[in-house]
DNA sequence: CACATGTCAGATGCACTGAGATTG
DNA sequence: CCAATCTCAGTGAATCTGACATGT
């Protein structure tokens, strides 16, 4: 079935292509001592800036006391810090600190040195063809956050 | 220092995409019943045939106690078998099932069906760009496997 | 005897379910 | 009184460390 029309990719191999990337990509948590849920809420509240913890509750697909948990456990290591919300008296905003931060654009260094290392590896041509196909393939990741 | 190189690409914004494709992919597993690590063996099992109990520690990054009692549980559901390897008396050969292997094949085809519905929301232009780079991802896919 | 392979036993980190407290 | 938000308490599945049995 794939590859029915002239020009277009076979999703089939692109998705075998970043099932590899993802494959090797979740490893690099197992060497810190962080869980990968753990990195994930980081993440989230680098790039969203503070949240409640219910919203953390529907990014991340754990459960409300497992984020009470995880946030908890998270500010006594000094990586996020709870605030009352404003606005609602019930809610906690959730923001991350500092030492927080660093670990996350320390892991987004690490994997830009290894991309770049690998990009190094490849021809001039292999080069351009993926930097022609950015562009599309960051339209595309924008896409599949709603799919879900 | 990223783009320093006329036709390169941005290392920086191919880690992005990739690692948006990665969190998007590792909420698939959490809807079946299976854990990452299960469907990682039995993709692994899938991919490369038999292997020992040491060749799955290896490329699983989990120890060996954990793999045995993987092994155990995945044989129970009857989705491996274990078999004496022919050479070494010691050592045990896990072998996936058919079973085993249609959990991999149908998950497969469900990220093949996401992939061709985003495919769709693409412009001819963005598909052949793709279309264009997939050669060159699929051996940088590769080239990740050895370099970890 | 040293090494490799796999298993067993106890301890731990993480998430879940169900109940409760506080505010809107 | 009902709903939303967060926390608390107890339970369970998965992994780890360390010890052990077996075969090379």
């Amino acid at each position: 079935m794939a590859g029915h029309r002239a020009l277009d990719f076979d999703a089939d191999e692109l998705a075998s292509a970043i099932e590899e990337f993802t494959r090797n990509n979740i490893r690099l948590p197992a060497r810190d001592k962080y869980s990968f849920t753990t990195l994930s809420v980081l993440h989230t509240l680098t790039r969203k800036g503070p949240m409640r913890l219910t919203a953390l509750t529907a990014t991340e697909q754990i459960t409300q006391p497992a984020v009470t948990q995880l946030v908890t456990r998270l500010e006594g290591e000094g990586l996020v810090e709870r605030h009352p919300a404003p606005e609602d008296r019930r809610a906690v905003l959730v923001r991350v600190t500092d030492a927080g931060a660093r670990i996350i654009n320390g892991r987004r260094q690490e994997r830009v040195r290894r991309f770049t290392e690998l990009a190094d590896q490849l021809t001039p041509e292999e080069r351009h063809s993926i930097a022609a196909a950015l562009p599309a393939l960051t339209r595309m990741a924008a896409l599949m956050d709603g799919q879900v």
